[in-house]
DNA sequence: CCCCTAATTCCACTTAGTGGAAATGGCTCG
DNA sequence: CGAGCCATTTCCACTAAGTGGAATTAGGGG
C-alpha cells in the first residue's frame, strides 16, 4: 500500500521544521510561559529534542527564555512576522478601510477572519463602540468554527470534501451535544446558500451574521457583522444580514476589480 | 581554536528549523508573496531544499501557496502565534491600558517596543489622532534601531556587549553617513543616560523621545511618545521628554508590583 | 549542605535530510 | 496549436545531521 511515507527522501517535508512550529503553536492566549518539559510533554517527544528545538528557535530569535521559570515565552519577531502577513493580504488591503467606515456607519462590529486548522483568526476585528474613541482592532484572535457564524460562514464557502473533513473533526472533539450541535451547523450552512448569511449567537447577548468571500487561488475569508448587548431576534438579525449582504457584495465587487499582481 | 561547530550532534540547534524560520523571516512588509525561486536566491540555499521546506510550512499552515504565481504567502497562523505573543507579554498586559490612557490624556502617540535583530517592533502603537474615531493601533511594525528614539533609548538600556555588536552591524550597513550617524546614536545614548530619555526627529515633521524600560528576567523595551506635523525644537522635547519620564515611571512602579509569576 | 527534580549534554546509531541531476509541468511565442 | 524554454519538483545515492536513551549537570528546597 503506497501510503506515502513520512520523511525519506523529502516528499513529505521536513520533520524538524514541523516539530518546531508545533512548538510554536503550543503558545497560545492563556499560556504566557511553556517549560521543556511541558513542550515535551505536549507533543510527546523526548526532552532532549525539545531542548535542541527550542535553543534554535531562540537563536533564530522566535522565542525568549525566561530564566527564573527556565520556560520559554513568544518573542517579539512573531509580531512583526504577522504584521508583514497583515501588510501583504490582498483582501484585507482591498477592504479595511471599508470595514471601517462600514462599522461607523451602521454602528456595529466588523470582521474578517479565515481558518486557521479548526479555529477561526481574525484578520481584523473591528469593535464598534459609542464612545469611539475607545475604539478597538484586533487582529489574530481565535474563534471556534463550529460555533460561530464566522466559522459556519466558512464552512459554507469551502468545498465538499474539506468540509466534511472538519465536520469530523467537531464531532471527535466535543462528543457531548455533538448531534444538535452537527446538525445546527449544517442548517448555518443551508442558511448560508439559502439568504447569503448567516446568523448564529454564540455569545451571550451577542448577535452575529456572516457570509464568506470566496476568491479565486485566494484562502476563502468570511466577513460579519455583530453587535453586543441585544436580545436574539429575527427581524434583527435580518437587519443585519441585509447590511451584511449589501456590504460584501459591494467588497466582492472591489475585489474582482483589483489589480491582479 | 574551538570554534563551536555548527550542526552536528545537536549543540547548536537545527539547521533545517534554522532555515524554515528564515523562510518565514524573509516576508517583510512590501514583500507580499515569494516564490522557490526567489527564495533560493535569498537564502543561497539549493532549490530543492527550498521546494521541501515551503512545503512543509504549508503542511503546518504558516504559508499559503498561491497557485496562480507559483509563490507562497504568508498564512493566517501567523497571525494567531502573534496575538498569543501579545497576550502573553506581561509588560504589555500591564501598561497597555495606561498607554491607551495617556496617549488620549496628553494628545500624542504613545509606543512600546522591543528589538528584533537590528530593528525595533512595536509591541504597540498608539497613534493619536484629533479625530479619535480613526485612532489607530498597530502591532509589529518595524523602525530602524540606530535612526530612532525608540531604537536609540533601547540601546542605552541593553549591556555593553550586545550594545557595541549592534553598533559594529550599523557601521556595516550603511558605509554612508556613518561617522556623523554612529556618534549621533552615541549622543543620544549620552542623552538618556542624563536625562532619561532622548529626543530624535527621524522622520520630517515628527519628533519623538524615548526611554528604555528593564527588568529582571524580561528583554529590554522602550517606551516612546511622538508628535506629528511640529517643527523640531528644544523645548517642545524636554516638555515631552518630561511627560514621558513621568509616565514611564509610574509604569515602572506598576511593573515593579506586579505578580511575580 | 545535601538531596531531589528537571533540564541539558553526550554519544553511538542510523534515519532523515541534502543537493546535484533528471524529469515534469506551465507559459510564451512563433 | 505545437515547440521550446523557463522554473519547480521529484529522484536518488550519500552521508552528515539529527535522534533519543543514558549520563551529567544545574537549580531549588528542606
Amino acid at each position: 500500500m503506497a501510503q506515502a511515507r513520512r520523511y525519506a527522501g523529502g516528499v513529505d517535508g521536513n520533520r524538524s521544521l514541523e516539530r518546531g512550529i508545533e512548538i510554536l503553536r503550543a503558545f497560545r492566549p492563556g499560556v504566557d510561559t511553556l517549560g521543556n518539559g511541558e513542550i515535551a510533554e505536549r507533543t510527546g517527544l523526548p526532552r532532549s529534542t525539545i531542548s535542541r528545538l527550542t535553543r534554535t528557535l531562540v537563536n533564530s530569535g522566535m522565542l525568549d527564555e525566561v530564566h527564573a521559570e527556565r520556560a520559554y515565552r513568544l518573542a517579539a519577531s512573531v509580531i512583526s512576522i504577522g504584521h508583514a502577513m497583515r501588510t501583504g493580504s490582498p483582501v484585507l488591503n482591498t477592504i479595511g478601510a471599508m470595514m471601517r467606515a462600514e462599522s461607523a456607519k451602521r454602528r456595529l462590529n466588523v470582521g474578517l477572519a479565515t481558518a486557521d486548522r479548526t479555529m477561526m483568526v481574525y484578520l481584523e476585528s473591528i469593535r464598534y463602540s459609542p464612545r469611539a474613541a475607545l475604539r478597538n482592532v484586533v487582529a489574530g484572535q481565535q474563534v471556534p468554527m463550529e460555533l460561530t457564524s464566522l466559522g459556519r460562514a466558512y464552512l459554507a464557502g469551502i468545498g465538499t470534501a474539506e468540509r466534511e473533513r472538519l465536520l469530523k473533526l467537531f464531532r471527535r472533539r466535543s462528543a457531548a451535544a455533538t448531534k444538535t450541535l452537527l446538525a445546527d451547523v449544517r442548517r448555518s450552512i443551508s442558511a448560508v446558500e439559502r439568504d447569503g448569511y448567516c446568523a448564529v449567537s454564540w455569545q451571550p447577548a451577542v448577535l452575529a451574521v456572516a457570509t464568506p468571500i470566496v476568491l479565486d487561488g485566494l484562502p476563502v475569508y468570511a466577513l460579519n457583522m455583530s453587535l453586543q448587548n441585544v436580545e436574539r431576534s429575527d427581524a434583527l438579525a435580518s437587519e443585519m444580514g441585509a447590511y451584511l449582504n449589501a456590504f460584501a457584495a459591494k467588497c466582492k465587487a472591489v475585489l474582482a476589480g483589483r489589480e491582479p499582481e
